[in-house]
DNA sequence: TTGTAGGCGTTATCAC
DNA sequence: GTGATAACGCCTACAA
C-alpha cells in the first residue's frame, strides 16, 4: 500500500497538518520536528500525491497542448521547445493531436478542460463558430501560435507573415526575376494562405510587376502539392523562373518536378520556401528559405503561458519573432 | 463557481450518491430520479471533476510517454500513432522528452509515477542501472518500443532488426556489390548499433564477402555524419560501392556527400537507408530503404498497453511488426 | 431502489 | 509552533 501522509505523521509522531508544513514551508515548523519528518520520508521513500494536492489546490501543473498535427517537422519542432520550457519551470504536457480536424479540436478542448489544466496552448488551421464558443466560458490563460484568434485577445506567438512573404519575394526580383509563381495555402489559413500572399502581392507591386492569377497555386503543405503545382505552372506558356512556397515540403516536391522536366534548379528555376526545417539545408540543392525560429517560438508561447498562470499580466498580446532569409542553393540570379 | 456533484443532487432533489449512480450506471436506478438528474446535467452543463475521480479511483486516464526526441521524424510519426489508438480508447497522453539524457529519463520516470498515469510507453537509447533500479517498484503496466529490457518481461514492439539488416546487405550483394560499407549506431544502441550490424555481417559472410573493418563507422542518426562518414569512406584505396546507413537521415548526408565528391548516386555508389521517413521517398535521388511501420508501431504499443491496463494477461511479450525493403532510386546494378 | 456516512490524500483554518 | 478538523469532489459500502 502506497504510504501517505498519514502514515508519514504517525511514524514521525506528529500531526498531518505538521507533515504538510515541513514538505510545503507554508508555515514555520520547528527544527527537531522538522528533521524528524525529514528522516521518516527519507526512509519511506514517500512522495506526496499530486491527484490529492490538485483536488484542493486546483492547480495540476500541467498545460494542455493542442496541435493539427504532431508527424509534422514545423509542429514536433514546436513542441520539442514547449516541453523544454514546461519541465524547466515543474509543468508537464498533456499533448492532443486533432489531425486538422475541427470537430476533434473541440472535443480535445473539452477534455483539456476537463482534466483541468492550468494553461491551453492551442493551434489549430481556422477558427469557427465552435472554437468561439468554447472560449466563451472557459477562463484558464490560453495562448495560440501562428494564429490570432480576433475574437479574443489572447496572447499570439508568430512572426511578421506579411513581411516575410515580401522578403522572400524581394529577394527573387533582386536577383532579376520578373515572373515569380507562388504555392500559397487555403485563403482559410490566415498565415501561410493570405498574410504571406499578400504580401508577395505587395512585393510585386512595389517593383512594378505585374500580378499574374496564373502564377498562383493552393497547396495542402505536402511535397506531392509542390509537385502537382509545378507541373501546372510548367505547361504555362511563360512559365515562372522563380517560385516561392509557403513551406518548405512544398519546395521539395516543387525541384522534384523542377528536376523531372530535365530543368534545373536554380539554373532553370529558383525555388524558395518557408520554415526552415532541417530537410531545406539537407536537401539537394540545399533549399533557399524564410527561416522561423520555431523553437523560439515554441519556447516563447511556453514562458508566456507559464507567466499567465504566474499571475502576470500581459499587456501587449502581439509576439512577432524574427525571420530571417536564409540563402542557400536552390536561387539564383536569372540572366 | 464550479458546479459540483453536491449541487446536481440538490437541484435534482435526490442524494449524491443517486447522481453518482446515474453518471456511472454503476447501481439501478429508477427511471423518475434518472430523469430528473439527467435534466439538471443537461441544464447545467455539469461535468464531474476527473481530479476527484482519479483520487478516489486510482486511475487517471493518463499514459505516460518517454521519449528522447520529439522533433526527430521517426519518433514524431511514432507519437502519431499512439496518440490516435490512446485517445480512441479515451486516454490522454503525458508527453515527457528526456533529449537523450539519461538522468532526465529517470527524473521523468519519476514524474510520470509521481501523475500516477495508468500505464507507460517507454523508450531510451540504451538503459542504465539507475532504469532497472526505478523499474523495481513501479508496478503499472509498461511497455517498451525498439528496445527490450532484458531485466524485466516488458512487452516490447519493435521489428526484427537482425533481418533487417541482412535484407538490407542482401539486396546490394544481389545487386552485384562486394565492397558494401554501414554506417551503424553506437554499440551500446542494440538496435541499431549492434542487430542490424549483425545482419549485415552475417550476409556478407553467407554471400562469401570478406568483412572490412574500414567499411564500418558509426554515426548519430544526423545527415552530418552520414556526411562525415563518407568523407571518410572515399578517401579509402578502395572505396564502398555501396553504402548502408542505419537511417534515413543519416542516407541524406552520404548522398549530399558523394554528389559533392562528383560522384553519381546510384551510378557510383549506391545507397540505401532506413526507417522510411517521409524524406526518404522526397529526396533526389528517392532513396531506397527499409521501410519500419512506425505509425503501426506506435499504435501497436499502445494497443498493448490499453489492454494490460484493462486487465489482459499478455503471455508472448515480443511482438515484431514485418520490415519491407522499399526500392528507390538510389541504389542500382554494379556494374 | 435510495440515502447516509465515511474515505481517497492533501491543504487550510482554526483554536490552543 | 502545533494539532484537530473541515474542506476539495467524488465513489461506495452499509442501512434502510
Amino acid at each position: 500500500m502506497k504510504t501517505t501522509i498519514k502514515d508519514i505523521a504517525k511514524l514521525a509522531g506528529v500531526s498531518k497538518a505538521s507533515v504538510s508544513r515541513v514538505l510545503n514551508g507554508s508555515k514555520p515548523v520547528s527544527d527537531d520536528i522538522k528533521q524528524r519528518v525529514l528522516k521518516v520520508i527519507e526512509e519511506t521513500g514517500y512522495k506526496p500525491s499530486s491527484i490529492a494536492r490538485s483536488l484542493v489546490s486546483k492547480k495540476t501543473n500541467l498545460i494542455g497542448l493542442l496541435i493539427p498535427d504532431i508527424s509534422n517537422p514545423f509542429y514536433s519542432e514546436l513542441v520539442k521547445g514547449m516541453v523544454e520550457v514546461a519541465n524547466k519551470h515543474d509543468y508537464n504536457i498533456l499533448l492532443l493531436n486533432s489531425f486538422h480536424d475541427p470537430n476533434k479540436e473541440i472535443e480535445f478542448l473539452e477534455i483539456l478542460k476537463d482534466k483541468q489544466v492550468d494553461g491551453l496552448i492551442f493551434m489549430t488551421d481556422n477558427f469557427t463558430k465552435e472554437h468561439i464558443n468554447f472560449f466563451k466560458d472557459y477562463d484558464k490563460p490560453t495562448v495560440t501560435v501562428n494564429r490570432k484568434l480576433k475574437e479574443y485577445d489572447f496572447p499570439n506567438v508568430d512572426i511578421d507573415n506579411f513581411k516575410a512573404g515580401f522578403d522572400a519575394t524581394k529577394y527573387l526580383i533582386e536577383l532579376g526575376h520578373k515572373r515569380i509563381a507562388i504555392i500559397r495555402a487555403p485563403l482559410s489559413d490566415e498565415t501561410a494562405g493570405v498574410k504571406r500572399f499578400e504580401g508577395y502581392k505587395k512585393a510585386l507591386e512595389k517593383y512594378n510587376i505585374p500580378f499574374d492569377e496564373n502564377l498562383v497555386k493552393e497547396g495542402d503543405f505536402k511535397a506531392k502539392s509542390g509537385f502537382i503545382s509545378t507541373e501546372e505552372f510548367l505547361k504555362l506558356d511563360n512559365p515562372p523562373t522563380a517560385i516561392f512556397t509557403v513551406n518548405d515540403e512544398m519546395a521539395c516536391g516543387v525541384i522534384k518536378r523542377v528536376i523531372k522536366g530535365k530543368l534545373k534548379v536554380p539554373e532553370d528555376i529558383s525555388v524558395i520556401g518557408f520554415d526552415d526545417i532541417p530537410i531545406a539545408n539537407n536537401f539537394i540543392p540545399s533549399i533557399t528559405t524564410i527561416k522561423q525560429p520555431i523553437s523560439e517560438m515554441g519556447k516563447k508561447a511556453t514562458k508566456i503561458l507559464y507567466n499567465m498562470i504566474k499571475g502576470e499580466n500581459i499587456v501587449n498580446k502581439d509576439f512577432l519573432l524574427p525571420h530571417k532569409l536564409v540563402i542557400r542553393e536552390s536561387t539564383s540570379k536569372k540572366d
